[in-house]
DNA sequence: CCTACTGTGTTCGCTAGCGCACAGAACTTG
DNA sequence: CAAGTTCTGTGCGCTAGCGAACACAGTAGG
């Protein structure tokens, strides 16, 4: 396998999870102890079907699909989680288990946390707690929004989104996965994905090669994007981007 | 048009919907005051896109859909709320506001509370809360199902999920709602809705005339229906029917 | 350099579901 | 009872996406 990351070592910070950079400081001060850095390579399970979460997962540099797979084996991606995140929301929700998988797809890093900790953490109620749940909902609306697009909208569409919503929780403009990789995400055939990227590509909106993307018009790709990005992105910057930064004081 | 409706009038009590029966004595008792017995009518939209949650409901013998509808007027069904949950999560998920809309699906009664009641109640942390969370994790495992279920099943399995659902949130076997409303829900063409049923009926499963249908054999149905149906049944069951059972006394 | 492998391109027949158009049945209203 | 409306049934041609099969190219690894 080509090694297409970077030669130099970035350095690691839990902030770089907008979650955790979000927190109030005296919150983050109980948590940090705790934070744990690990890696996220390409295709790991963070946790599967069902069971027991033992930490929450908050990603700096990578991403993490949530997939749901049916009893014939047919997959289908729930909702995209990076830097903007969390893992494991089932936790503090109260079911303590889901029934889909969450699987690295892109590899990068991240911090957990021990499921006791959170759970901790947020049964104080305050500030955590609300950026958690606001999270939630922004989710939400991701899930929702994908239901809505896999009933209406073609392959092509679905991949203009997901790429864009792969891209915005990314630094760079290129993702390293192949067709056979994606189709399973959106839940198609590879052949249907092959076809789609084949016409952006035409279109000069990307470039590919052998399990790598690139994205060289990414306005043009909003252009050709279903409606659905923009509602997803929208309800993320209303929800995610006005989080009080490092403040002082609670939500009320 | 026909009243199907029974003509014995229901006495009303909140405790017919499951949350609030499952709300501990002295709590409950802080918001009887504010509980309001309202009609829901077949097709009012309890709130719209975007709008300010004034209200949450509490559905006792109603039916609300969760429906987002794109820009072309096309619609899909994100999930159903009855007796068993709440509508205006967005509110203590602290988003104030959904991108879907909320419209009775079938007519009955529910009891609203004034947002700013619920909030207060939410943000006291204690059990209330955590029962409107579990819920809200329910709530998510169906719109997670809908969202895989678009992707992979036929128009007939959804119709068969889609009644399964339905009929779990209402006493009476027989549901008032026409083809054409179906098709609303599912996404799908009314044409498509006439032919699963068509099938549907030819088996024996259901009955129908206009604008009513009738399930005749529910185990039949659980045959045909596809997976997605008993995936959303044993989360719901998992999460909502632990609820500690009407807390009994400590009322006094 | 040769081989094996993995990822991509392409073809072909097939089916589910779409959009449209219209006919008939059931119910409502005057 | 007649007229009008609302549901449901059916038939058409069309398309997107499926499943399977296979050719080929870039890459990895002896």
């Amino acid at each position: 396998m080509r090694n297409w990351s970077s030669p130099i070592p970035t350095p690691h910070s839990p902030t770089q999870n907008h979650l955790l950079a979000a927190t109030p400081a005296a919150d983050y001060e109980r948590l940090s102890a705790h934070l744990e850095l690990v890696p996220m390579p390409l295709g790991e399970a963070l946790y599967e079907s069902g069971g027991r979460l033992q930490h929450v997962y908050f990603p700096t540099t990578s991403i993490v699909s949530l997939l749901y797979v049916l009893e014939d084996g047919a997959s289908a991606e729930i909702a995209v989680v990076g830097n903007e995140g969390i893992l494991g929301i089932a936790l503090f929700m109260g079911g303590e288990t889901t029934p889909s998988r969450a699987v690295v797809q892109s590899a990068g890093f991240g911090y957990r946390l021990k499921a006791q900790i959170l759970k901790q953490e947020f049964n104080r109620a305050g500030p955590v707690m609300h950026l958690l749940l606001r999270y939630t909902q922004a989710l939400i609306t991701q899930m929702t929004q994908t239901a809505v697009c896999n009933r209406h909208h073609s392959v092509e569409q679905q991949l203009c989104r997901w790429l864009l919503l792969s891209l915005d929780r990314l630094s760079s403009d290129a993702l390293t996965m192949t067709q056979e990789l994606i189709a399973n995400m959106l839940g198609v055939r590879r052949e249907g994905v092959t076809e789609a990227a084949g016409n952006l590509q035409r279109l000069g909106l990307i470039r590919y090669t052998r399990g790598r993307i690139e994205v060289l018009d990414r306005p043009g790709l909003e252009k050709a994007v279903c409606e659905c990005y923009a509602v997803v992105k929208k309800e993320d910057d209303r929800l995610l981007v006005d989080f009080p930064r490092i403040p002082v004081q609670a939500v009320a």
